[in-house]
DNA sequence: AAGTAGGAGGGTA
DNA sequence: TACCCTCCTACTT
């Protein structure tokens, strides 16, 4: 494995970073022109992100597809086309995450760029912990909890059955395997997942470097606390599980998000998707929507979730909203 | 075709 | 026993 260098970026010349627009719409896009789902290196300019004890060395292989939204190393556009000053640009369903991050990005400094980014790493596998409910750390994982993970980031990478290539592998024999081991079992995807490994391992032991309090000082999210607490976790119930994808925006409003959080009506736009994530998170692989969907009308006579007042396809309402 | 609604039986913690 | 999972039929969009 060589590190991944400058020579990969093109940021030797100090390449003006400018903020994407961070529109989900934008990042399915972008993913679908994507014929080789390896994230292209060039997107993102940051190689080692600087942050109190933490290193994230293979971070450029995979926050440009984490993270579309937070940067983009590039060429100098003309300064009226700045994309975060262009109305036009900014598209109207933005989630809160996203927006406040573009709004907080646009005069920061690269290494605050960078604290954020990490941030936002830090908040992703908190999520992927709560959903996939497994230990932050891979030395913890059991072979149960490697195939969810691998099927997450099957998931999360559009990568076709990597998981079938890693069977019956603990945390500890993943985190012996070399890079070439990695390519061995998936010739194509193996450097990607890899990658994704590495970013587990390093802020797992970036975690045991560095105790909660200082953590929480750089870092205003409540990841490790949350993690921590969550983990070994009790046996999570549908809605909860709904209602964290609901609170993650940037993660899951392509499949699932809020009309009206207030009134706690939300709408299921990738009924495939969430039904996906619902299997892997249960260990039921043959979870479909039918079956989902039938699960939540379980809830109507419990008076956790009904149809709204004006029903509609794929719509349904909490009872008690946050 | 896909989603909605709800009955019924079964598995598991 | 609670909480789904699975399968099913009938109906709606």
């Amino acid at each position: 494995m060589g590190s991944p260098g400058c020579e990969h970026m093109g940021c030797g010349a100090h390449s003006p970073l400018y903020i994407t627009h961070p529109h989900t719409d934008a990042r399915k896009a972008w993913r679908d022109e994507v014929e080789d789902i390896k994230p292209p290196r060039s997107l993102l300019g940051l190689t080692e992100l600087s942050w109190p004890g933490v290193y994230l060395p293979r971070y450029d292989k995979l926050a440009a597809e984490e993270h579309p939204w937070v940067l983009r190393m590039t060429e100098a556009p003309p300064s009226s086309a700045l994309p975060s000053r262009t109305p036009e640009l900014s598209p109207p369903a933005t989630s809160q995450a996203s927006g406040d991050m573009e709004g907080q990005v646009e005069e920061c400094s690269l290494e605050q760029v960078q604290t954020m980014v990490v941030g936002e790493v830090l908040k992703d596998i908190d999520t992927a912990c709560k959903l996939l409910n497994i230990s932050p750390d891979p030395l913890d994982w059991s072979c149960v909890h490697v195939q969810k993970w691998l099927l997450w980031t099957e998931h999360l990478y559009r990568l076709p059955q990597v998981s079938t290539m890693f069977q019956e592998l603990t945390g500890r024999d993943l985190c012996s395997m070399t890079e070439a081991d990695f390519r061995q079992h998936s010739s194509q995807f193996g450097d990607t997942l890899y990658a994704h490994l590495d970013i587990w391992r390093s802020t797992a032991a970036m975690k045991e470097r560095c105790p909660p309090e200082d953590t929480k000082s750089t870092v205003d999210d409540d990841s490790w606390s949350d993690v921590m607490s969550n983990y070994p976790s009790q046996p999570i119930h549908l809605w909860q599980f709904l209602r964290e994808l609901l609170l993650k925006p940037h993660n899951y409003s392509r499949c699932i998000r809020w009309l009206n959080k207030e009134k706690g009506i939300f709408k299921i736009e990738d009924s495939a998707h969430v039904a996906r994530l619902w299997g892997i998170r249960k260990n039921r692989p043959a979870m479909n929507y039918d079956k989902l969907s039938r699960s939540i009308r379980q809830y109507y006579k419990k008076g956790i979730i009904r149809k709204p007042d004006v029903s509609r396809r794929l719509v349904y309402q909490f009872v008690n909203p946050v």
